[in-house]
DNA sequence: TATGAATGAGACTTCATTCAT
DNA sequence: CATGAATGAAGTCTCATTCAT
């Protein structure tokens, strides 16, 4: 960061020309998911926006200050949409479905947004400071909202950790994003999807097993330590 | 100039003070880990390893050869040492249950290895075209390998896709990575594998939609709680 | 890394402060004549240019270009100036006699544009590519032309090879600036022009095989140091 | 030069393995040949020669002295044999057409050489300092005795500067090595030596103006500045 | 004698950021 | 509001030269 003293004592243009600080919005997000962070540069940001070099300092405190300001509204919008969804939805399996269909189309449809949430802002600790992350947040607590009522209405398991199953959706969600990126792959998330949700919710193992463990169970008494190992 | 053109006449030191070679590694891994790749620097690492910094140009091409050179044989041993080990496993579910651990582990033993792999080289596009990677690769196949096994002698259900798996199973792991690294967390991730490994294997549903489940326990009074460990 | 991989984000600055420009020039003028070109340093021509080392990058790509960059308008003026010049000559002789001796003039009263041209640019293959070089091209293509005008009309020997004579008449010039540099000598190339060309012109050899010079001598009774003056 | 400050109180190693500090200079010929003197790595040299780095300073101060070494003793072979062979030749003319052959024909068989001497040596200016220099001056004062004693006994033209000549001489065969080596041309040395030496002896002025010449100055006692002119 | 690991000075180059206009 | 020229800190990398072994 810093290559200079960062004084700090910044006008922070609110007003100003919105259009000419939507095109630098614009510009970075393209650049900087064309090329990462580091290899990104204020000048072809400000030459892709038809702007000055020193025009973006007027709408943004630095290059991170800029970086951070990309997901915007767009995060925000992405929130408020799921909960006006969510409302007219029963159940929270069906709740949460519809967030990872959500966030993966949302990915799907924004690929320069996918990428520098996954690729860039993910591995930012200053991101975490940023009022821009506290939508990420509450989208996160949005999800951990829907998990905890599956589990105490009875659709979700009562042992199951939300915050592990947050993490699950999240981090796995991401290694498909970041797949997609690094291997240039045609990857179709929504595809994926469907796939992903079926893991879980019904888990890998084969159900075939539940018979038989009924059968097992009345006949052979069996030890209960062989059952846990199988789970 | 001169500085750049680098047709042939290097000298990379082959065989060299292979004590100062691993000064440096060491070096490396932690001030990558704690800086991350580019706020790293080559000056801070030589101190740290008591070397010069043109030593380092001695044994490794560049600041992102020497990066890309620090999981090197901890990639590969802990492969190996799998392998040794899936040998007197039984069962792909016990197999698959040993490779997540182990991954766990080595990330809850090694963190400044875990953030490297997963902060810097996960988002670098370099590092696949690199042998360090292959190793990584042959890893990941090894999952794929064992999650087929499964499929095949039925103890995974027959229509999940081995790549999805995986991806959720790497997902969800540097998931949990990250968020210790991100947020400074005590993060237990070995503890982290146990509840992680109960959702992969058994969804997070609960068992209404198990009417075999239902019969079970009407017949024999199963204990409810021990009805969701195993599910 | 990053710092060398340039795919394509450069600013190099199109029109600028044509003075300050014109200011790194000069000075680079100065500083690869008086150092040669490993010799000297971005530095030194900085701070000669009363600028930062930086801004030489906003004008040059890198210290080659900037080298090659010094002949620029020198060089194509002069040809320029030559093309004017000549068409007021009549015979290819005297023609030749004029790039001589402007060639020499040019560089006896720019001595360290004749320095960079014979001592570094004169040895350097990647000059060969640049479109400055072009223009020295033209000018050689100039001479060629000159000679051969004077086969076809008969001024000059029939037999005689253009670019065997562009080559001396080159050859000797580069030469004699050499000299004057590397020996610091006062050497006065304007004189030196005048032995050349009848060097050049007549031969070395005594007119014994031309009897009508003979006669001239003894009918006249010229004085000898006339004639050498003349010769 | 000077990387590291050059204490210069060396044994310079008179005895020594004479085998190895030849093997070191013919690879240093090639090496400096092949790349240009700053391009040129002590370390390619070392192992060109089969030697380690640090042997090379057992030998050589450094690398320029290394690169003064070069010329050796093949210059001073070169102008004894040259020595040798003039005293069986009779005439000005034809000892000098045997310097310019014999000139021209060293180059041809040595390339490296050539190389050395014309694109390297011939800019250095502590070159001149040099032992090995002083074979140079000596091959150079043996042409100027040449051209002296066609002079004196009137196979050369009175008037000219027997230093003039020499300056066309090898100004002349430098550049025609120079483009050999720039172009990589085919370019024969030798038969070069042939329209060299025809211009260099009979110039490149047609006979037909010196009749001419006589009757004007007979019959108009022409003003003297216009004979000049002329000449 | 010979090695080659180690040094370290310093060169080039980049680019975020500022500020006079 | 806007520009873009200018800055300068900082970083990577090279390689001649030395010296302990």
């Amino acid at each position: 960061m810093s290559r200079k003293t960062n004084t700090s004592n910044k006008r922070k243009r609110v007003r100003g020309n919105l259009v000419k600080r939507a095109a630098v919005l614009k510009a970075a997000e393209k650049v900087f998911a064309q090329r990462g962070f580091h290899e990104a540069t204020i000048s072809e940001i400000a030459t892709k926006a038809g702007v000055s070099e020193g025009l973006i300092y007027e709408y943004f405190t630095n290059k991170e200050a800029l970086l951070f300001s990309i997901p915007g509204e767009k995060s925000s919008r992405f929130r408020e949409e799921n909960l006006g969804i969510l409302k007219y939805v029963d159940g929270a399996a069906n709740k949460l479905k519809i967030l990872i269909y959500r966030h993966l189309e949302l990915f799907e449809l924004n690929p320069d947004y996918a990428n520098i949430t996954v690729m860039i802002l993910r591995n930012n600790r200053n991101f975490l400071k940023t009022d821009e992350y506290k939508v990420v947040r509450s989208s996160a607590q949005l999800t951990i909202d829907v998990i905890k009522e599956g589990i105490e209405n009875g659709e979700f398991r009562k042992g199951i950790d939300p915050y592990t199953i947050r993490s699950i959706i999240w981090g796995s969600i991401d290694s498909a994003v970041k797949r997609k990126f690094l291997y240039d792959k045609k990857f179709d998330l929504l595809a994926y999807s469907e796939s992903f949700i079926d893991v879980l919710f019904n888990g890998i193992l084969a159900n075939q097993d539940k018979p038989n463990l009924n059968l097992r169970v009345i006949v052979e008494h069996p030890d209960e330590s062989e059952i846990s190992d199988i789970a």
